[in-house]
DNA sequence: TATTGTTATACTCTATAACTATA
DNA sequence: TATAGTTATAGAGTATAACAATA
């Protein structure tokens, strides 16, 4: 059985695969390749991208934060005080980007650090007021956009769409602990 | 209404919640935002760093290509040779990105340049024998880790995942022409 | 010895914009 | 004037690894 009938079965209505995937169609129909795997993957990259770079020019152009430095002060809202490690894993950075990213937030003051009094080697990192307002001012805006882009689909297309990558997200991360 | 009900609706199994969006949950039930948009962009952007992660560790960390060197090699077995204001939209990168990355690939004599002789403005590049070797050589083991992550979720699953996807990418790319 | 956070290095990519050569 | 590609600059993030302090 060629690929191609295969990622037929997946595509619906061809008048949603872009040129890119006809074109890869076209070129690699019988090359033993899973072709629905790579539409998932190249999909979830062009998803991705389009909507950082949207987010990144509709909600935080005018703040002064890169998309990192926002993420940061987002988990700080959503968790509180939290450990630096454990700030490094939900922001999605690692933790020598994490070390700049809080300098630069503390020396604005919308961050804290605080060492731990019973382990030492511990520093936690929390929202300082400013910086709760200053989130809390911008979150508003980030979210608007994040609305009109869900409202692109139709709400049972939003529906799949959260189900299957939490399930994926869920798999990849159970899978690689780093 | 609140806005937990909402979200929860979209939930399905709370199982299939992580614990960020637990906290979220917990923390931003009433402040008037749109957590099921903000589920669908946050699992994009954690999956999308998820498979990034994995594909590069698993098939690109003994090639010495860059994700992005990668990309455009792809690009070009795709669609053949490509003037370079199309390849850069295609591998989703910046024009001076691609310059320098085609710069790197010519020295390694996996890509060649060549100049329109009808409007010398025009540049197009091509893969060379070298770099069809290149990467017939590597992209099934990077298909194999695309198969793998696809193979996480049941059938039915991929395909709204990807229907959901291309329909997203669509629509915000003709919003957005860049 | 192991762990936490910090520091350091070298690399990749980005946005922005100036520059060249052509059209 | 406008366009295609190149070049330049500054900034942000990465991987990797060494380091100090602490456990």
């Amino acid at each position: 059985m060629g690929s191609l009938a295969e990622f037929d079965d997946l595509a619906v209505q061809s008048e949603d695969l872009g040129a890119q995937e006809q074109a890869v169609m076209a070129r690699l129909s019988d090359a033993g390749l899973d072709l629905p795997a790579m539409a998932l993957a190249s999909n979830v990259f062009r998803a991705a991208t389009a909507m950082r770079r949207r987010l990144e020019q509709a909600a935080l152009r005018d703040t002064d934060l890169s998309w990192t430095a926002f993420k940061v002060l987002w988990v700080l809202w959503i968790w509180g005080e939290r450990e630096t490690r454990f700030v490094a894993v939900e922001a999605d950075v690692t933790k020598g980007t994490l070390t700049g990213v809080v300098d630069t937030l503390e020396r604005r003051g919308m961050v804290a650090r605080r060492r731990h009094a019973d382990d030492r080697r511990l520093v936690s990192v929390a929202l300082t007021d400013d910086g709760t307002s200053l989130i809390e001012s911008i979150f508003p805006a980030f979210n608007a956009q994040e609305r009109a882009m869900a409202d692109l689909l139709h709400p049972a297309d939003q529906h799949a769409l959260v189900r299957g990558l939490r399930r994926l997200v869920a798999s990849l991360t159970d899978e690689e602990p780093r």
